[in-house]
RNA sequence: GCGCGCUUAGCUCAGUUGGUAGAGCAACCCGUUUACACCGGGUAGGUCGGGGGUUCAAGUCCCUCAGCGCGCACCA
């Protein structure tokens, strides 16, 4: 019988958290449990999203809406396909951004400054947001419906991400692709921090121009918009072939400049244009980018006069503290009164403004960390190459799509202008610069290890499937035959040292690969397995790992013990590590599970929960990384921290473990698909292909899919001051997830933006409700007719099937080839103006006045119908479906109960 | 300055390899004989920004002009 619910209207609001409970208990976001459950088959082809970490700054936007859709709409159409489908979840820990957001709230309830707390106070008041934030984040795109595997959530900003921003700093910093360097860079004023390029903005203001001499007794007039930085002048440029100044090149003159002392060399550049101004340039080496590079070619000294605050450094009463803004207006006047001033134009300039903070971009001479873009290094290979190549040729190659395909031509653009990126920041929260320095000023870096894992081989206990824990149990003939395929396995690893537990099955274990590799063996007592207790000697039991049992019986060793003894163990390694070993490790399977989890910094309540994830078989080789701060006396560590994109830009494999070669790595890398604004691209699309490509050899995903900015219905951008903004939790909780989506995807074509109104989504809650009444019809027809799977269908419903069947083909390309706001309306207007107002509508004289055969034929239509299009509806509209889904007669339905694991319509 | 995109019905936008225009919303008229008023049936509405070209055929390709939006750069 018709489940009674749908004589009311159609409520997501009670529907949709009931759903998403059922989807996160039934474990079918994770691939690994699809393909444990039979959903995928073991081989399928994997099909792998990384999520754009949300910022960790506060509530989930529209954008994120229309991204979460989209990955969503993918995800779930893959996996109705049978593809090993990952979505992968995580969040940004936005370094500027939240700093600058947790500043201003404190400052705001406890009028202090982030100095007044100190360092550490503010961090753990930060990391005090981050998690509210987390939560707030998580629990949003849950109720958006997404689709995603919450196992593996990352954070750009923990342990294993941590761990890969450091090696990756490391390798950059020996390729010589990292250094340290006095620049001229963007200094930001108001954040008090340096910005890289592109997070400047330029804004065409109006500003002045103008024209003067130095002194009276200087021969060549020059002109500028920013008089307060000529005190920090230290030579003018000509243009060589410059008739009218040609005799002056070479000379030096000393002179007075507004009370202030200069040197000015006169120069020759190729660079100066005669016919702007006076076709001479006063050069400021410090607070000019053009005239850094100028200075750099001739050798001119460097003098800074403007400071961190943007006010004046010289030492003149009238000048001295004073803001830029104000030394300007001084010295105007001061050149009015001499006489000197020549010429005052309006004219319009661009202002760089900090894209965060607003402030006025200050360039400062600053000894700062950059990625070089330009320069050579050999890869694995011996090709050489630079990461700007590496940018240009992934998308040149075709080896990453862009959709759509215009921006292509934005990419190249930016690549041709990139200069190095400045990747300090002189915030405190983000990744610190994984850099220490002596007293004398010499650099020390983190050592990174990479240490090998192997089993013993099966033991005698093993064969009898006894736990063994402590118990000394021999080698069995398999596990010598296995310790044999080990030493086989590693023959090309140069091994130089391995170190054992001193149980008899390890220590035997790693007598045969020693020999087979040369090298010494020391054991220790520390690398034992668990100590059992009371269980030694008894019979294992399947699906309840020695682990759990230990603690259920409380036996053996505490967890906290085993933790003390983990720590120890990686000090072990460590040490055995210190000078250019490279190390086996050749122990036990719990407690190399314990042994990671420690190593992943997780408190010993993981232990158990880990060990039942973890898989290790026997001749199989794990990998383990450290990374050891430098451990000589008197250090200090770099004060700075990275820029957040950094982190950003190893997402696609940072995600998946890396450095350690995981089993994850390398089934879903490459990733298939990146989604995301298009304002993005440079920031960290282009910097993942740098990344990936550097340090993988690889791309980080084929095809890049760039979504526009989500406007209200008058096309304006949403903001705080216009106070258009949407919040979609409103949405959701008004007109329903499923509504919102809709009203997100239709229309929405790549790249551009799209306007979005209550109206519209009005519209999709309606198409929900019709989803529901149609449902209810066919439902209600199934219980007066009867419902026989088998029944003939006559040729009028044959067509009607086969119509649908076209239909599903064409929005099976739609959706392969990214068109996914046709496919959504294809889909609603078939829903609704063929299978609802046509075939439902003529379908209702023949129910009740035709034979029998005719109203099973048309039961059974309606029925596939109904069925098909919600599996066609699915990825747009996953809660109504799904709900309806669960209604449908239980004998219609095949198997797995889940409409979001059901087969797609086409094969 | 360089580059990119947009300009199609009142509004918001589709129109995939060229075959003489579509959707949603709004408007107007009619309808309540139970799946749904969160509804049904119907009507009206566009010389596809201007100009030129290629073609049997152009909203779709080429050139050009204009307006709007965006990105990058920048001469002090």
């Amino acid at each position: 019988m018709m489940d009674p619910k749908f004589l009311k209207p159609y409520s997501p609001q009670d529907t949709e958290p009931k759903i998403y409970k059922r989807y996160e208990e039934s474990g079918f976001f994770s691939p690994e449990t699809c393909v444990k459950e039979g959903i995928t088959k073991p081989d399928a082809k994997p099909f792998t999203i990384m999520m754009p970490p949300p910022n960790v700054t506060g509530i989930l936007h529209m954008g994120h809406g229309l991204m979460l859709t989209i990955e969503d709409i993918l995800i779930r159409y893959k996996r109705m396909r049978g593809f090993r489908t990952l979505w992968l979840p995580g969040i940004d820990h936005a370094a500027i951004a939240t700093q600058t957001k947790v500043e201003k709230d404190i400052q705001k309830t406890e009028k202090k400054t982030r100095h007044d707390l100190g360092r550490e106070e503010f961090l753990k008041r930060i990391e005090k947001f981050a998690d509210e934030s987390h939560e707030t984040i998580v629990s949003q795109i849950k109720t958006l419906g997404a689709s995603c595997d919450w196992s593996r959530e990352a954070y750009t900003l923990d342990e294993k991400r941590s761990l890969a921003v450091r090696t990756v700093f490391k390798k950059m910093y020996d390729d010589g692709l990292i250094y340290r360097g006095h620049r001229v860079v963007n200094w930001d004023p108001k954040g008090q921090t340096t910005v890289s390029d592109d997070e400047v903005s330029h804004e065409e203001t109006k500003g002045k121009l103008y024209t003067f001499r130095y002194s009276k007794d200087f021969p060549i007039p020059i002109a500028t918009t920013r008089p307060e930085t000529k005190v920090g002048d230290t030579a003018v440029a000509v243009h060589p072939d410059d008739a009218r100044y040609k005799e002056f090149i070479g000379k030096e003159f000393d002179i007075s400049f507004v009370g202030v002392p200069l040197r000015i060399k006169i120069i020759a550049d190729e660079e100066v244009d005669t016919e702007y101004g006076t076709g001479a340039v006063g050069v400021t080496p410090a607070h000019s980018m053009t005239d850094f590079e100028i200075a750099k070619r001739h050798n001119l000294p460097l003098k800074q006069v403007i400071n961190e605050y943007a006010k004046m450094m010289v030492d003149t009463s009238e000048l001295k503290d004073k803001k830029t803004k104000e030394a300007r207006e001084i010295i105007v006047e001061q050149l009015k009164k001499e006489g000197l001033l020549e010429k005052e134009e309006e004219i319009t300039i661009n202002l760089s403004t900090a894209d965060r903070s607003g402030g006025v971009i200050e360039p400062l001479p600053k000894l700062q960390w950059f990625v070089a873009v330009n320069k050579e290094f050999a890869r694995p290979s011996g090709e050489k190459t630079t990461l700007k190549k590496i940018m240009r040729a992934a998308v040149e190659s075709g080896a990453v799509k862009i959709i759509p395909n215009y921006f292509d031509k934005t990419y190249f653009h930016w690549i041709d202008k990139l200069g190095d990126w400045c990747i300090s920041r002189q915030i405190w929260f983000g990744h610190r610069i994984p850099v220490w320095y002596d007293e004398n000023g010499n650099t020390h870096h983190p050592k990174i290890i990479k240490v090998l894992l192997a089993r013993h081989g099966e033991s005698v206990a093993h064969t009898e499937h006894i736990i063994a824990g402590q118990l000394d149990s021999p080698l069995s003939k398999k596990g010598r035959v296995e310790a044999k395929e080990l030493a086989k396995k590693l023959e090309n690893s140069k091994i130089t040292k391995i170190i054992s537990s001193d149980l008899s099955r390890a220590e035997e274990t790693a007598r045969i690969v020693a020999e087979s590799c040369g090298c010494k063996i020391t054991t220790y007592k520390e690398l034992r397995e668990v100590d059992y207790g009371s269980l030694s000697k008894e019979k294992t039991v399947e699906g309840y790992s020695a682990l759990r049992r230990k603690i259920d019986v409380n036996t053996g060793e505490s967890l906290e013990e085993l933790e003390k003894r983990a720590k120890n163990t990686l000090e072990i390694i460590k040490k055995e590590t210190n000078s250019t070993e490279k190390l086996l490790v050749i122990g036990h399977r719990t407690f190399f599970s314990i042994l990671d989890s420690t190593h992943k910094g997780l408190s010993n309540e993981r232990f158990v929960e880990e060990r039942e994830k973890w898989k290790m078989n026997t001749t199989e080789i794990k990998t383990l990384f450290f990374v050891s701060s430098p451990q000589e006396k008197n250090l200090t560590q770099d004060p700075d921290t990275l820029d957040t994109w950094f982190s950003s830009s190893l997402w696609t494999f940072s995600t998946l473990g890396w450095p350690e070669e995981t089993e994850a790595l390398k089934i879903y890398h490459p990733t298939d698909i990146l989604e995301t604004g298009y304002e993005i691209i440079f920031f960290w699309v282009a910097r993942m292909i740098m990344m990936t490509g550097y340090v993988l050899g690889d791309v980080p995903f084929h095809t890049v899919y760039l979504h526009g900015t989500v406007r209200d219905d008058k096309g304006r951008k949403m903001s705080k001051s216009l106070g258009n903004g949407m919040d979609p939790m409103d949405i959701a909780n008004e007109f329903g997830a499923d509504a919102g989506r809709m009203a997100l995807v239709v229309g929405n074509t790549p790249g551009t933006d799209t306007n979005i109104s209550k109206q519209k989504i009005k519209g999709y809650k309606n198409f929900a409700n019709k989803i529901w009444n149609a449902s209810r019809f066919v439902l209600e027809s199934i219980d007066t007719v009867g419902f026989d799977e088998k029944a003939e269908l006559r040729e009028e419903e044959k067509k009607r099937i086969e119509e649908l069947q076209a239909l599903s083909e064409d929005i099976t390309k739609d959706i392969e080839n990214y068109r996914f706001y046709l496919a959504a309306e294809k889909i609603y207007h078939y829903f609704w103006h063929t299978f609802a107002d046509v075939i439902i509508e003529e379908s209702k004289a023949m129910l009740k006045e035709g034979d029998e055969k005719a109203r099973k034929s048309i039961v059974l239509c309606l029925y596939t119908i109904l069925a098909t299009t919600l599996k066609l509806l699915h990825p747009f509209m996953p809660f109504v479906t799904e709900e309806v889904w669960g209604s449908l007669p239980e004998s219609a339905l095949k198997t797995r109960g889940l409409l979001m694991v059901e087969e797609w319509p086409i094969e």
